[in-house]
Order: C-alpha cells, then structure tokens, then sequence
RNA sequence: GCCGAAGUAGCUCAGUCGGUAGAGCAGCUGAUUCGUAAUCAGCAGGUCGUCGGUUCAAGUCCGACCUUCGGCUCCA
C-alpha cells in the first residue's frame, strides 16, 4: 500500500471515459456506480492490466475494467474460486485431509491432497455435493493480509504442513490468504466475491500427483474439476470428451482391425494387414516426395557396438531410454535414433562442397525404452520408425534447407488436412553439448526463417535437443486438437564428435552442420493421431480396403467377381463381400468398416456393365459404369484427394 | 518408476453371500436368394491375465508379478 498515495485515483474505462473516485474506493462500488446490473455481473475488475478482487481498495489510476462472466480473464478466477470450494468440500468432510494447491488450468482446476488415503468415486460425489452446499451458503470471500508469521501459525494449526512449506519459501514479508466461511487458503488471488457465484463445476477424476511435480517427493492425490461459466459450455466439453472418446484410436485400432499389442511385447504394436497397408502407403507417399525435395534413402543397421553412442553422445545423455546386449563380450545398442548410423555413412565417402545438401532419408526401426506408465496406445510406444533424415549442409546453406523443409511440411500437412501449424523453437536444455556460440548462431537462424517467412512461432525455452535447438511443428486436428508432428533440429556438435568434413571451393576441409529432421515424426504416432483426426475415415487414397463389391444375392457373386477383379487389375485394393446375407447387413458392415465405396450390383447392374455406388457417409449414389468409375478412382487416389468417399461430418473443423 | 483403477469366449459385457461360468455380436453348419445400416435356426467356442496362498470348495477372499487405462509442467 503506498504511503504517498493521491487523494483521488483516475480510472480509464474500456468506452475511453474516464473516472474520478476517491482513493480506497473499492471496484465493486465502482461497478455499483456505473450501473447495478453490472455489480451483480461483476466477478473482480482489472487495474492496470492486474486482475483484482471486487473488494480491494484502489489505489492507482490506470485502465479500469469490470471482470464479468463474458470478459477474457473471468474463466480463470471462476476456476480458481471453484479449486478452492473444492477444498472447501474436501476439509468438511475429511477433516484430517491436508491441503496442497490448486490451480486453474485448461477446462478446469485441479487440487492436490494429502488424504492419506486415496479418493474414492463415492468420495468426489460427496465432495460435489458439499460444494453444491457451499455455493447454496454464498459465503463472502474476502482477502486478509498478514505477516508471514501469522499465516505459518494459521497453517501450522490447521494440520497443513504442506501451505506452512510454501510460505516459508515465499521471499516476501507478508502474504494473502482468502476465507470463505470456515475455510481458509493461502493464495494469492483474485477470486469471485462470494461462493454464490459459483457452481458450473464437475469433479472429473482422481490422480496421483508428485507434491510440487518432483517425483522425489511424496505423492499427493488430485482431484481434477471440469469448470465453465455457463453449465452449456461445460455441458459442451464434456460432450467433446465423449466425442474424442469415440474416436480414440485404441478403440478404432481395434474395432478396425489395423492393429493389435501383446502383453509379450508391451507398448510395441502389431500392424495387421489393413494397418500395415495405411502404414506403408504412409511411408510411400513420403518416399514419393523424397523423390520431389532431394532426399537419398539408406538403410542402416539396428545394433551398434556401444563405443558408437558414446561417441554421439547418447551414452551419457540416454543411456536411460536405450536397449543394450552383449554378445563376444562387447556391449552393443540397439539405436534409439538413426542419426550416429548416418554420420558413419556419410564419414565413409568423401564429400565437396558441389555435393551438399546431402540428404539420407532413414525409415529405419527404433527402439526407446519409455518408462511403464508412460507408454499410451500408438502415440507413446517403445519401437517405431521415424520419416528421418539428416542434411548435411553448410552453414550458409541451413537458411534455404530450412525453406526447402517448411515448403514439405507445408506439402505434408495440407494432404492430410491438418490446419493451423504453428512453431516452435526449443532452445538450450540443461544437458547440452557443443559451443555456445554455435547454439545462440543457430537458434538466431532458426527464428529468422521464421520471421523472414512472416509466420508465428513461439520459444519453448529450454526444449532443444541436446546437440542444438529446434523448431517442432504443431498442427491441429479435425477436432481442435493440438499435435505435435514434425521438428527440426540443428547439430552443430556431432560434426565435431564424427569429425564430418567436406572439401570446400578453397580446397580445404570444410566442416557441414547437420540438420535432424522428420515431417511425419513417428509413422506409429502418426498413425494414431490420424485415426483420430480422420475418426477412422481414412481419405480414399489411404483407405485399406478402398471399395467393396456387393451382390444383393448369391446369384450375382459370378459379376460381383469380375468387378472386383477389374478394379484390382487397374490398381485399386476392392474386394468382395461373398457371405450369404442380405443386402442390408452387408451394406451396414461395409458402413461400419468405414468402406469409402460400397458397389452394389444386382441383376440390372450385371446387364448394363454398371454398380450402383455407394459413398461411405453419403448413401446412395446411383449407377456408374464401370468405365467411367475407375478412373475417377484412381485419380482420387493418385491426387491424394482429401474427401472422396469420406464423410462431410468427418471433415467438418 | 510412482498413485489409483481394470483384466471373464475373437469383440462388448453380465456373473448376488465363495458352491463347479452366461448373453449379444463375430465364427461354423443348414435353411433362405434377398435392392441400400442387422433373415431365421442350430452348433461350437473358457487354464476367468500369470503365479502362489486361504478354504471342503476361489472368477469371487489374500499376496506377488504382468499388461492396459487415468494421471504425475501448469508453481500459494
């Protein structure tokens, strides 16, 4: 509180008028005297850009506006509150339980606990109804300030051990606490002037949570609140949950048949054939661009002796995420990355200048190992394979490799449909190798092909691989979902380390700077995150089985036969449903197998040389000929056309 | 790895108080020969994740392990 303080504060409201009131008036008798039913709106207000309590006296003149329901930065205070009625709900009923701390995060809050024991379901259905109690109470929140000495006697007599920490480690001499009621919080605020105000809450699940986030410390039990302003939003995200539920690619791998895993092989997938197929027609298309930007593919091999990562660095820096065996009492790894393979190949022929880029494509297997709870489905699996490749260039050819590379990322990702790329730069990470030099030289040329493009990135500070920074692109899917995908990594140290040379115009030994890059990433995570994206309705060119011939009756299997036979000789993967049922099932199975073209024929069909066609999602269609039906096909299929036979719901954003 | 939950037929699931395991779909066989999202009937299908324990008796209770799922950054 300033001591010097003017007698009256200057408020700049959002309209451009301005406001003169005395000293100390509170926001809320602001809000009162600009109109009643803004008052009752009104949540806090915001001074000088700082989000503030309705009751806090002002101070200082500036930009003033009044935090309702519809304003940019209620959400968080209304999630904060609801962390705390939370908590509120919890000490009521569980009197022994000790606090920890709760913050507002996307789509809701959390709170971690120490119970003791863990929550149960009948536990969060009480604790919802004791909050739903405490809304009913609509208890004044108010903010008291103290010493810290105060609140760590406060704390120390409520039995929570836990908040006396945090205020120990806070640098200054007093804190703020918030009561609501017979509750009471350290924090730091803003929150909703009364419990009243709040309610649109759903206490989702229950999870184990390291105190602070450091696994060496004890475990806490958080309680995870979904939480909107309005009970419509929230109604709404919890029916996109349900919506991201149904297309969860555990689910559709399964129902689909694309793959499978075995508690003998954890967190490593089976493809079957129809997954297999989509996979290689993924790596296919990739191997046909490789063709279009320059890339040479290799192949490699799996096990290295381990003197080879220790020399790349990846003995001491991931030791941890790699498989090894001895064999001839030689200790060998199996690769985690392609990268120290490739800088033997290139070290093994002699390179000038007229040669760079070289570009060496690897779609080789890899093996991580990931700790046991950390594995999920296709997106965090122990063996994968990557669309990997290392450029060996100069220094001055890095600004064009990376115009060449975000063109394809481009080309990639509109395939797909993906939308809204967005980049970012990971810089240095605690465990480094290299100059520092060469690593504030590169994340500088990293930003500027960036900003020279006049495209957005963001710094994930810190992120960078240990042998130089990065650039990772992020997509969004059908859904509105964010992706991690491609990235971009700048090595200034394996040169070095594999002392990597080229002969430049001068006659010298040049030393090339290395670019690890990957547009897809892993093709298993790829896999996954486009069942998601696409809900299991593949685009007709990556389609497994891409048409399915249907004779209404066994009597028509003879023609059904030669259709499928013409449209797999011109290249297309049909089959035929031979089974001895009616039309209907065949047609509801070929629907729910996502089938992007049914071909029904009958008796006029076999007559006139013609199926009636069916889009998967669209219904019937009517007759085609034959004739005029495949090539129509295999130019959707050619041109990677993103919506032949694919459901308008499905590619709806 | 840690906290919590789950694992029963190929799939989705039921199985009460511990008393010798059930349905639908899929599969197979037969009948039916059908025009745009499920034809009918019959048959077959199980070391209840694995190992150990308690018990006259274990899918069920106890323990260990395996696998899968939800989490473990979002700093009062």
């Amino acid at each position: 509180m300033s001591v010097d303080a003017e007698p009256i504060v200057r408020l700049t409201l959002p309209d451009g008028s301005t406001r003169e009131v005395p000293t100390g008036t509170t926001g809320l008798a602001v809000a009162a005297s600009i109109g009643s039913r803004l008052a009752k709106d009104a949540l806090a207000i915001k001074l000088n850009g700082r989000v503030l309590d309705l009751a806090r006296p002002l101070l200082e003149s500036g930009p003033f506006e009044v935090v309702t329901p519809s304003h940019a930065d209620a959400l968080e205070v209304y999630r904060h509150s609801s962390a705390h009625l939370t908590a509120h709900a919890v000490k009521r009923l569980f009197p022994g339980v000790k606090i920890g701390i709760g913050p507002a995060i996307e789509n809701g809050y959390y709170y971690d606990f120490d119970p003791g024991r863990a929550f149960t379901p009948e536990d969060l259905e009480k604790i919802e109804a004791e909050m739903k109690k405490i809304v009913a109470e609509n208890a004044p929140i108010e903010r008291l300030e103290m010493p810290k000495a105060e609140a760590v006697k406060i704390f120390s007599d409520l039995n929570d051990p836990l908040k006396v920490e945090i205020i120990e480690s806070i640098p200054d001499d007093h804190v703020s606490c918030y009561r609501q009621a017979d509750f009471i919080d350290l924090c730091r605020g803003p929150h909703v002037p009364a419990t009243g105000k709040l309610g649109v809450f759903k206490l989702t699940h229950t999870a184990g949570a390291y105190w602070k986030g450091d696994e060496r410390n004890p475990m806490l039990q958080r309680i995870y609140g979904a939480c909107f302003l309005s009970q419509k939003q929230l109604d709404e995200h919890l029916a996109r949950l349900e919506a991201a539920r149904a297309r969860d690619h555990r689910k559709l791998g399964k129902e689909l048949g694309l793959f499978v895993f075995h508690p003998w092989a954890p967190a490593s997938p089976f493809f079957l054939p129809k997954g297999a197929m989509v996979y290689n027609l993924l790596v296919q298309f990739m191997r046909e661009l490789y063709v279009k930007y320059g890339y040479q593919e290799v192949v490699s091999p799996q096990v290295f002796d381990a003197d080879l990562f220790k020399k790349s660095g990846h003995y001491s820096n991931y030791k941890e995420n790699m498989y090894f065996t001895e064999i001839d009492e030689r200790e060998f790894g199996v690769k985690p990355m392609n990268c120290p393979g490739h800088f033997l190949m290139y070290a093994s022929q002699a390179y000038s200048y007229r040669d760079l880029p070289v570009r060496f494509a690897d779609f080789g297997r890899l093996h991580r190992y990931e700790r046991s709870g950390v594995t999920q489905g296709l997106t965090r699996v122990r063996t994968f394979c990557q669309d990997d490749s290392h450029i060996f260039c100069s220094i001055d050819q890095m600004p064009a490799e990376m115009d060449r590379f975000i063109d394809l990322i481009d080309e990639v990702y509109g395939t797909f449909g993906f939308s809204g790329i967005r980049v970012g730069l990971g810089t240095r990470p605690e465990k480094w190798m290299g100059k520092i030099e060469n690593w504030d030289k590169a994340e500088k040329a990293l930003a500027s092909a960036f900003e020279k493009r006049g495209r957005d990135f963001f710094v994930n500070a810190g992120d960078g691989a240990f042998y130089g920074p990065k650039l990772d692109f992020q997509v969004t899917d059908a859904i509105g979902r964010p992706w991690q995908l491609g990235t971009l990594q700048v090595d200034f140290a394996n040169p070095d380390n594999f002392d990597l040379v080229y002969t430049g115009e001068d006659g010298a030994k040049h030393r090339p700077v290395v670019l690890h890059r990957a547009v897809l990433g892993s093709l298993e995570r790829f896999f996954g995150i486009l069942i998601e994206h696409t809900a299991g309705n593949f685009p007709f060119w990556l389609a497994p089985e891409q048409a399915r011939v249907i004779p209404v009756s066994e009597k028509l299997n003879e023609y059904a036969h030669e259709v499928c036979t013409a449209l797999v000789q011109a290249g297309l993967r049909a089959t035929v449903d031979r089974r001895n049922e009616k039309l209907g099932a065949k047609i509801r199975n070929g629907e729910l197998e996502k089938v992007p073209a049914l071909l029904i024929v009958g008796e006029k069909e076999r007559t006139s040389e013609t199926v009636s066609l069916r889009k998967h999602g669209a219904g019937d269609l009517g007759s085609r000929s034959l004739a005029a039906l495949i090539p129509d096909m295999l130019a959707a299929t050619k041109s990677r056309s993103l919506n032949w036979g694919v459901p308008k719901e499905a590619l709806t954003h």
